[in-house]
DNA sequence: CACATTACCGCACCGAGTGTCAAATTACGA
DNA sequence: TCGTAATTTGACACTCGGTGCGGTAATGTG
């Protein structure tokens, strides 16, 4: 079969992930050494290494999981008008039942509240970036790396992380109506409560 | 006067960055180390991180000129339309004299073009989105930290780093247009040439 | 029981960044 | 002119994230 032969793993990235969360909930992402990450798992440093390629990216779990939601999101919308598929999209990838949402809401006060990971954030999001380009220049008939695909990409990145700011900062607001606010005020350019 | 008493600067911050960027631009940036630097300049290691916070900064600059420089362009346009104004804010901030675009090109393809740099950007521009925050926020009569103003502030931030891009990437493509084009699109919410 | 396979571990090493403390270099006042 | 305060430098030791390497442990298979 696939997997039988050879030592066994003595751990998964879940479980790190898990521990790693933990410590730092309790100490602080600086705070936590990655030696003290590998002795709470009951494992070498070393070995950390193979499951993470950085302390950084335990922090941020399974992001491809992520991108593929979003790719499926943003291809259902595709009867519709660019922006309001885009809306779609943005906002249905990032709907969770709500017995992860605590979870999510602990991984996303950790992520934009530590400079390192704030830092990382612009790598993994990146990717995100790319997969609107990408989209958007499809849609329009454009080349992704042409300016306005990329403006898209970088606006609803923007639009997206303004949204988990604002809910990871609230207690009282919902991601879900954040993120649709946010996409309605990026598509009619700003011109809702334009000005005063 | 002011200055004078005890031992005098052996350098200045211009002086390391002036080495260091030419060191960056022949090995690479992750090729050269602080001590390498730290030699060219003929002064400590350890006085290199009393100029400068780390190595990635040394890539960055006078970012505080920068600042400066978007808060009062964003003034000017007091008597326009918000989006437009916002448009000519960032555009007229970043109108170089031609004997310094070289530079200019030479410091956004070393930033855009290296992991480290590009992580270590989410943090300056942080405060960049700030001032944008800010200034929208003050002129929509609503808290910096209110989710529209905080939208506005990561989507310009985004055209702006769109057009970064792509002038880095292309060659005959100018700067001040591409900043304006992303602006217009972002204004009128991506309609212009919509959609397929 | 050998053997290939897979994973683990420890160790030595590198580079970034920090804390500390003594030494160097200046201005100034007695 | 000599001492003293002020300011910067520089060397050293240390922490932490991350990598390369070489040996070892635990499995399935012939």
């Amino acid at each position: 079969m696939a997997s039988s032969a050879g030592r066994p793993p003595s751990t998964t990235r879940e479980e790190i992930e898990r521990v790693a969360l933990a410590l730092f909930a309790e100490r602080g992402f600086e705070a936590t050494t990655v030696d003290d990450i590998a002795a709470a798992v009951g494992v070498g440093r070393r070995t950390l290494f193979r499951y993470f390629e950085s302390k950084n990216d335990i922090a941020w779990g399974d992001f491809d999981w992520v991108m593929g939601r979003l790719r499926e999101a943003l291809a259902e919308g595709d009867g519709r008008p660019l922006m309001e598929a885009l809306r779609h999209g943005v906002v249905e990838s990032n709907r969770y039942p709500p017995d992860q949402e605590d979870g999510l809401r602990t991984r996303m006060t950790l992520i934009t509240g530590t400079a390192a990971l704030q830092a990382h954030s612009a790598l993994r999001y990146a990717e995100w970036r790319a997969v609107v380009a990408e989209w958007a220049a499809a849609r329009r008939g454009e080349a992704p790396d042409d300016l306005t695909p990329r403006v898209i990409g970088y606006a609803a990145l923007g639009s997206a992380m303004a949204s988990f700011e604002r809910w990871v900062a609230s207690e009282d607001e919902d991601l879900i109506g954040l993120l649709d606010a946010a996409f309605v005020a990026l598509a009619s350019g700003f011109a809702g409560a334009a000005d005063r």
